[in-house]
DNA sequence: GTGAAAGCGCTAACAG
DNA sequence: CTGTTAGCGCTTTCAC
């Protein structure tokens, strides 16, 4: 115990061993070193070994930022994610790390919170780190930081949403197609007073998810009531606000659809701190499979995106040789039926 | 459109503008610009402006590594989760990268998957990336290189759990503590077949819950059956198999304690595919505060921590001046009752 | 198969 | 206040 003690109240006065120490420790010379560790180039097997040997006895550690500054890559990718806690961004953020391990990238990890100032303040950062790629679920701003980003040399991929004025490769899910499907699964369950928990229309999937509500309307032939169309921001107390909101309106909906976890969360609360009973009173159905849906009781209808993969798939797009050529990918979803919504049938008057 | 694609198509033929080449367009040192960019020293307002808008002009971003390897500091700090999909390491990591930002800082992110030989690698990888501290939930293993990267004067903190053997500064809670007064809450609801479903007893953290679910019997005289204990690890699936264990005993408990949301999670469902109802045929608590817990039918009784502010903790301590004399952190816990956890009376044989 | 040398982009003295 | 200079740790020719 005390031995690590000293090991932590010692370290400023420690000096790292460089490339050059070992080369002289080892009777070599500096070239020699390198080509042990960066694997290139041949070198004898013994003096391998020796060079190796004495490496491990000055506790060597190449440094990154000397074969960085050299090599003028980073092995570093940035990701930009809103909200690291919601299970969305986890999982994509899982397929992330996995993926970049696997291709021996490290991953900083940025927040935004959907915020513009914020973003922006994260690709500049970034920018300076150098990173060799950004993956971003964009807020729809700060067009002209993208530009630059893009003119620095860095990759991008957009997740979840992109910029249409970018043209910059996204790996999506079909927004539209699939809000519409959720959406004519109410409908075809006979609801016609349907409201909709929907994202802010400066990000592209809030927009699309919106127009595909409105399109199965259409094309079903039934009028939306605006007073049952809500795009929040997604923050717990202003989703749940409009959650509210839309319970109280003077005929209430008879289904809500909430277009992302957040947004379910929050109209589910509403709906308990209302006293209505999930799905007589109400159904309900959401976009995201998380893992409260199938524990809450009735477990929740959703519409699944393959997160984990999305996250894979951006981070190969990021690294992938011909980046330059790259078309956004658009990922299948799923609409997994459970208890969460029942059919409706209008009252007759008596 | 067709302008950013070709931004995005040219990038590999582009040079990006080095502080030299400010110096040289703006006519002046290159000491100057990097006294502006820096902001140390004293440069005349009018200077700055010309070297600001020249650097503009040219789309100029000073560089991370060469200030880097100049500065032998990476203004970055490394954290190691087990799973960032999991809530309370993403809250824990928001606490993390709020206050990193704050501070200056960059994350780069690792989830080991409690698993040892990736923990390994991890902590070589950050090494190598000079990253400026470490903050990791540990597995237990790899005590040499904690050592070794502690020698090479890599601030690190551990959370959650610590290591004994180290000394290494943590942000905890009073795991033993915390798991007993948990215990006896239940223990005074009256039951007295309580199973429990553990962490591995590598983790500190996992030992001292389990210590502290026997010292409550102990110390109100009830005998800890060792069938109704189990120590599991944390994927879904083993989590899973023990909690449906613990339910089909010949004499099956009459509540559970989930020492985690992992495991709370795994609770609920074999609960639930057993078709038992909460809390009338089994009372359940948890350890860790999450979004479901107060969703699910019944709310759950949970014993929360303090998680953003543990990362936020963490963080401070990592980058604080006086690191070398810190001491570890306790916070403090909370139990919050909610409705899954009922009296239990010892049946009259009829 | 190996050593020597140049230089990646930056900061931090040191002169002026 | 500003220009010049010497490396930070590494990779990569180029000779030998």
């Amino acid at each position: 115990m005390s031995e690590s003690k000293s090991a932590r109240q010692q370290q400023r006065s420690v000096k790292q061993a460089t490339m050059k120490d070992v080369a002289v420790a080892a009777g070599v010379g500096l070239g020699t070193v390198s080509r042990v560790f960066s694997k290139q180039g041949k070198v004898a097997e013994s003096t391998r070994h020796r060079v190796e040997e004495t490496a491990r006895e000055l506790n060597y550690h190449p440094s990154a930022i000397g074969r960085g500054l050299k090599r003028q890559a980073t092995d570093n990718i940035g990701l930009i994610v809103a909200d690291i806690s919601n299970n969305f961004y986890g999982e994509f953020a899982q397929g992330v790390l996995a993926t970049a391990k696997s291709m021996g990238r490290h991953v900083i990890l940025c927040a935004s919170g959907e915020d513009a100032e914020s973003e922006k303040e994260y690709i500049d950062l970034l920018v300076e780190q150098r990173v060799d790629g950004i993956i971003a679920f964009p807020t729809g701003h700060n067009v002209g930081a993208w530009q630059s980003a893009l003119r620095l040399g860095i990759n991008i991929v957009f997740a979840d949403r992109t910029i249409d004025e970018l043209n910059i490769p996204s790996v999506l899910i079909d927004n539209l197609a699939a809000a519409r499907s959720l959406t004519e699964y109410v409908l075809a369950l006979g609801h016609r007073r349907i409201g909709y928990l929907g994202g802010p229309s400066h990000l592209t999937s809030g927009r699309l998810r919106t127009e595909g509500f409105r399109r199965a309307h259409a094309d079903m032939g039934v009028e939306v009531d605006e007073q049952l169309v809500v795009q929040t921001r997604f923050t717990r107390d202003t989703a749940y606000a409009s959650a509210l909101r839309l319970l109280v309106v003077e005929e209430p909906p008879t289904a809500l659809i909430a277009s992302n976890n957040v947004l379910g969360e929050a109209a589910l609360t509403a709906i308990r701190d209302r006293r209505l009973r999930v799905p007589e009173d109400i159904s309900v159905v959401m976009f995201d499979e998380v893992p409260w849906a199938k524990l809450v009781d009735p477990p929740i209808t959703v519409l699944s995106q393959p997160v984990w993969q999305m996250g894979q798939a951006a981070t190969r797009m990021i690294l992938a040789p011909d980046y330059e050529n790259l078309h956004s990918l658009m990922l299948p979803t799923e609409l997994t039926l459970r208890a969460s919504a029942r059919p409706w049938y209008p009252r007759v008057p008596v």
